[in-house]
DNA sequence: GTCTATATTATGATAGAC
DNA sequence: GTCTATCATAATATAGAC
């Protein structure tokens, strides 16, 4: 890997960081030039512009978003692990969760006040996981799987948005078991069948 | 009411609507003052700085609130009705809910990366419309009535979020039907003499 | 209380040597 | 590809006349 591309790497990796834990706009590009050691004047030899390098860390994260749900669905031998899976992943991330919100989430909401091409692309984020919500619940033949998975979506944003403003893992934490009960209501009520897998 | 006080109205109302649409950060008081045909130099004797505009519009917001919740719980009779009354909000709002998001979560998102103190008074917010239903849920003798309180406000707000990211009514709307059922299932498994009343 | 400047600072972005 | 220096602008905030 050449030097450029490793330093290009560099300021993804802290815009990564710094974008999620202080917000797009609160990051400046000396704050991010000091948290990468990429000198400054070298940034817009990599980037046309700070909006391009959020644009560089939404592709990032949809690369490592797309190979975890596929490892999922190799890991995972039923529709319903991998969502329990998937709602797991909250559990494991909570204590970022509760202090800095949703990556995705926060992304949206800020980038929903401002560029509508740049909100599209995070709206993409969310789409990769109602994808693959859509198509578990697809498999376990519940009906409008779309419509379940956006609710289970929904849900857990909320559980996220909630936890952080009152800095709860608790509350996190019940939401989230409530979430599986949901699920496992849902499975076993339209097809008992998909019960015992599991 | 003296002019000045009438130009800080002037310029509440018109932080309000702007703080709403285009986001705290992305509205500056050159902004402010064109919206509000207050001059920029009187900005600061009515405000010591632009994150007090915010705090007055938080409280004005608050009174709002207050009245709001007030009126609900003189005109509905049972706390089943008010619960479907603040639910109903939102589809009231629903334009603006998802052409901005909602009011308070935006606000929250936007401010949970910033300025501690300002996030605090804008979960002020949030909690008055909790403890609010935290009440309700109490009357009908629910089990910890502030978790229940605590669930449905994180759906709505999950709710909002990916309708305005999804720029979708329609997922608002099936969201909020889903929630007056979840209510109405609560209320009629756990205690069923609520249910016919209202 | 309101208005016309203006100070100050931060930030995204550029120029050009090396 | 990287670095130093600098520009241009926009935004918060202030000074002071009226």
């Amino acid at each position: 890997m050449s030097r450029s591309s490793s330093n290009r790497n560099l300021i993804i990796r802290s815009a990564r960081h710094l974008f999620y834990t202080r917000g797009f706009e609160h990051t400046s590009l000396a704050d991010l030039a000091q948290d990468s050691g990429v000198n400054k004047g070298s940034f817009y030899y990599h980037f046309p512009s700070k909006d391009d390098v959020l644009r560089a860390v939404i592709e990032a994260r949809l690369l490592d978003i797309d190979a975890a749900l596929e490892r999922w669905q190799q890991e995972h031998a039923t529709p319903r692990l991998r969502l329990v899976r998937f709602v797991h992943m909250i559990t494991s991330e909570r204590d970022a969760l509760v202090a800095h919100g949703c990556p995705t989430g926060s992304l949206l909401s800020e980038l929903g006040k401002g560029d509508p091409s740049l909100h599209q692309e995070a709206v993409a984020i969310l789409e990769r996981y109602v994808t693959f919500l859509t198509r578990q619940l697809e498999e376990l033949s519940l009906p409008e799987p779309r419509s379940l998975a956006m609710h289970l979506m929904a849900r857990l944003q909320g559980a996220i948005l909630l936890s952080h403003a009152y800095h709860s893992t608790d509350l996190l934490d019940r939401e989230v078991a409530l979430a599986i009960t949901w699920l496992d209501d849902l499975i076993l009520t339209s097809n008992p069948s998909h019960g015992d897998i599991s």
